[in-house]
DNA sequence: CTAACGTTTTTCCAACTGGTCAAATTTCCG
DNA sequence: CGGAAATTTGACCAGTTGGAAAAACGTTAG
């Protein structure tokens, strides 16, 4: 009997290139014309307006660009002229869709984390432990694969110290991952799972995961020519299936 | 039976503070009144030259500070003014001491190399294959949490995709790596160990123990005010000790 | 066609950046 | 002590950075 073979669904065909995750519909463009304006109505919440084709067009590649330097040099480290460039058109054009360089940064990140947390969110109480686990590893690591600059955009906020979504941290993930230890110990209470601390091992699966994408260049370094290339994710897949599963000691 | 408490080894004492990994002795200070000398002798390897007391301590100021910053900041975020601030001396006396930017970073990162790799070496062939694997977590995890500011360096270098360190990515470390994982398919072959690939082993380990560096403020939010405290490095050895040996699947 | 709007470009600026230099100061050593 | 060497400082500079202003251009509905 051949050993197990994890199946992690396809990545995207390069010709349907992969879209940025954060995609989060916002404000409309900031009109120099009304900069002064919205003082008056608290917090300026008129109506959302349309958004013109172009406009969405332009956002859209200059979100695709920020995501693509920022996750590589972090928020100090990266520059207006660089994303402006990456994306095509001139630092004034990419001002007027977006007022400062944090505009962009802050809309990337609360566009990501939404995606970026649906699959613990898909995580069921009243599904089979063992496959529900399995299969929250499989999507995160499918995940780090096909949004790898994503992950590192979360990477370099985090190693920064997060001064950007602290607030999101101690609030909405903290509660989701509470609800979901909550759940986890109940598969524990009732002999499904060894018993571990749910909160370090949400902690494993993210980190062994998101390894793949925010260390890439050392994994295929060390990897090498050979291993190093597109396979590396079905052996991660099937390696972290059977760590997660039974460890390394062998029953005796 | 109370749970096995897995014990790691006590912090540094805040009296006798952690000192920085990277104090490999180096180059004597670049003189401003030897600038244009050392072209003669093809690579300036004079005599390295003693180094007085206050050449030391100012160096040493430097790369503390450094640390600190490159380590949040990545090396295009951070200042050098950031860093003098830091050290608590003044940009140009800073400068009088390292006379780039980059010469701070390389040192710091190279000094740091060995440091890091130390467990991985210590990994010992002769040894018996569970007490060496869980020791090497173990003191993985230890270095987390006594050197955070190293191991964020290193992920920063990482993310911006290792331009100034792929080398040596390439060269020691893959074959380290190589040698380290010949070692552990032996300890597999002799039915010691549950069979899978060594590679992503390697990488599990360093994912699940640098992450409690790298994302310590992610760490600390979720767990919360209570769990979060000290008390969290006991915890995760705990939980990455039954995880790499027994897996989260019951015996049946 | 044209007025009104949305978009793009050119020009500009003040603050910050990495780095230099010479002068002033301190330390070291006989 | 006295002077040479080591160290520190203040002033400075050229290039980059985030961003503002306004003029120029394009598009489209009437």
């Amino acid at each position: 009997m051949p050993p197990i073979k994890v199946k992690i669904a396809d990545p995207p065909s390069p010709a349907d290139p992969v879209e940025t995750i954060a995609q989060a519909q916002g404000q409309p463009v900031a009109k120099r014309a009304l900069k002064g304006a919205g003082k008056g109505t608290g917090k300026g919440a008129g109506k959302p307006k349309p958004l013109t084709r172009i406009q969405r067009e332009k956002q859209d590649q200059i979100l695709e660009a920020a995501l693509d330097i920022f996750s590589r040099h972090g928020f100090r480290g990266a520059t207006i002229d660089q994303i402006a460039e990456q994306a095509g058109m001139s630092k004034p054009n990419l001002l007027y869709y977006f007022p400062r360089k944090e505009t962009i940064y802050k809309r990337l990140i609360s566009g990501l984390l939404e995606t970026w947390l649906a699959p613990l969110s898909e995580m069921d109480a009243s599904g089979d432990p063992i496959p529900e686990i399995r299969s929250y590893i499989r999507r995160k690591l499918e995940m780090a694969r096909d949004f790898p600059r994503e992950s590192r955009l979360f990477a370099n906020e985090m190693l920064e110290g997060a001064p950007r979504v602290i607030d999101m941290l101690e609030g909405e993930l903290k509660a989701l991952v509470d609800e979901k230890a909550k759940i986890i110990l109940g598969w524990m209470d009732e002999g499904k799972l060894n018993r571990a601390d749910p909160y370090h091992l949400i902690f494993a699966i993210w980190a062994t995961t998101q390894h793949y994408a925010d260390f890439d260049v050392q994994v295929r370094a060390v990897l090498g020519r050979d291993r190093g290339g597109d396979g590396r994710y079905e052996d991660a897949a099937h390696f972290l299936e059977r760590l997660f599963m039974h460890g390394l000691q062998p029953r005796r």
